[in-house]
DNA sequence: ATTTAAACGAGACGGTACGTCTGGTCTTGTA
DNA sequence: TACAAGACCAGACGTACCGTCTCGTTTAAAT
């Protein structure tokens, strides 16, 4: 249940108007103190602390600890795939940087092993998470389905599979060993693998 | 900090030895209770409580919470394959397989997001279970290597990548769709990419 | 170290006020439960549950059970004497009586045994107790000077040593016996003895 | 419950008998550690640690902490009164000595409180501490009934009042001010109050 | 000389209270 | 209405201590 909007639902105009700086204040000390102490150990009353207000403040805007920093970690949709449509070598190598670019954001890293556990227990928040990547998981969708047109990829291959075989490699890698991902050789390999698995012959 | 070895070092011999049925009882109802109520849930008196002792014994034997969740979910080291060497691509299969049925298992569903969030904020933990993984991924390189040896596989594929993307596409699944996993089709899938991706031309 | 002021300092104002009905609910609850089963058996969660609250609202007033027990065993300073001042020997009286009945009280009786061991251990706690009791000793002081005056009681005796003795022999007989205490004989004996041995020749 | 006797019962002979070293010890220990840190932070292992034992050879001999406790601070029957029978004003005095000396001990000072507070949950343990100062008080007993006989005394004093001034006074100036119990000026007080108290006119 | 019964060290066991911490809600007074 | 402050409920946490028990070993007295 989030408790997000100020002036959504309808009799917007009264009362007195939130303040944005602590909107701000929060997130950014909530970012702050993920990288520095984790997930575990961060509490709403630290962040409280650190914002310069308390936990009514934040309360009133995020209904809970998972999503204030799931909130915190994604400050915005990975903005899909900026690169023109090329040859579908392209494209997946430029899905499999812009993934990678966002699980190794201190912030993300940080978040994201408490926010997989809280996940699981909560399938609204699951959801909104899940939905922060649909939209590079259409873009992957729909240029796969190009690249099949094209005769570029053989016909059999889900999309499903290809998004688990991204994401999943992408989250374990920065689970065990995050400082292999930084380095291209890591995108490299990754990517000849996969693109070569879902070529036509 | 591990707190278990009751005669490991040495000085073995003096004293009330541990009572092997308690363990026993513990990781039972650990493991229980993981798969009825989950991990956040889950609580040490409530392990306590079922298996019929108290919690001084529990943290005679597990330091945590989190090391206690991870022996009873992973109990035994998942077996390496067994699986007479074939081809690469049985061999790839079975490896999957193997991966995808420790995962599958509702204890380790149950504990897997929580382990994982336990396991940044707590080193030692999360070289134990990555060792509960070790025998698998030695396996896998044997097999790797032969097949380089045999002209199956192209020589430039490095193990780890391997490693990341079928380990971590079963992660990834068994975290957003478990019910996936069970059919073939999934295994079939991540299969054929796979191998198709490693084969030499 | 109490933890008691709400707001005592001076920075009063802001925040939720305590709320009197629960330090009142859990005095009684104190003073309940240690007629029922005495200092020993008494648990800080077991008070909390009879005064329909928690623990950390104990805590907040009190910093630790001795400090509760010491505040609702004594809850208000035994009031001084209220006889007017006659002859010594009446003033005397008054002072043994007014200390066995707070000593004979069930609350008492049942915390002083607890208490003692603790001050022993809380040079703070022990200061605040005897405090309890100063307005007492300080009137008895200005009765025995006015009586020196008069004549009725010889020069050399200290009021600290009548103290002694009057406190000393209700805590003593409290201990032992205290179904003594309960008859006017027991008064009788001692204030016979002490109006004897400070009377002027 | 005591746990005492080695040999009490009848079948002494069998077994391995007590080593006496050990009781002296845990007897030392005892004593040291009740004026190092008190009654209530004294432990039970702390003990056996510092005996060069464990806390199965003190639960042999001693049933409770209360009972080791018990017997390590009043190690010997203070030895009724050894002052020749004189008049009965030496006689209370010798008396009022004897008792300050064994409540002025460091041990004593140290064991008290806490025994005290066992003592009202174990009417066993209160018996045996009582006994220990029975020879004392019947020694009062018999001294104070001669001087009744010889005329010193006025008939209508009642022991039991003289022993609850006495011990009382001396417990309760242990308990506050031990300081001032070591110079003779607070037994000259008590003294004479309460000789001039009991003389017959 | 052999049995035997008990003391011994070590430490696990059940049980229970302690005081602390956190998440999330509710209630003040003030702006 | 938002805000700062802080009390409130609920309940888990990990630690400590008590007194009991079960080992395997040692020691003296009884056979």
């Amino acid at each position: 249940m989030k408790a997000e909007p100020p002036a959504a639902d309808k009799g917007s105009g009264a009362g007195r108007p939130r303040d944005p700086r602590i909107d701000a204040a929060i997130l950014r000390a909530t970012a702050e103190l993920l990288v520095e102490i984790g997930y575990t150990n961060l509490t709403m009353a630290a962040v409280a602390e650190r914002a310069g207000t308390t936990k009514t403040a934040l309360y009133r805007r995020w209904s809970s600890k998972a999503e204030l920093v799931h909130e915190a970690a994604f400050p915005a949709t990975p903005s899909a795939i900026e690169t023109p449509p090329g040859d579908f070598g392209s494209d997946l190598r430029a899905m499999i940087e812009v993934t990678r670019d966002v699980f190794v954001t201190p912030v993300v890293r940080a978040a994201l092993p408490g926010l997989v556990a809280d996940m699981t227990a909560d399938a609204d928040l699951a959801g909104r998470v899940a939905a922060r990547f649909g939209d590079v998981i259409v873009a992957l969708r729909v240029r796969l389905d190009e690249a099949i047109k094209r005769g570029e990829v053989r016909s059999g291959v889900e999309p499903e599979r290809l998004v688990d075989l991204i994401g999943g490699a992408t989250l374990l890698a920065v689970l065990q060993s995050p400082e292999d991902l930084i380095s291209g050789d890591w995108v490299d390999g990754i990517t000849e693998i996969l693109v070569r698995g879902v070529s036509a012959p």
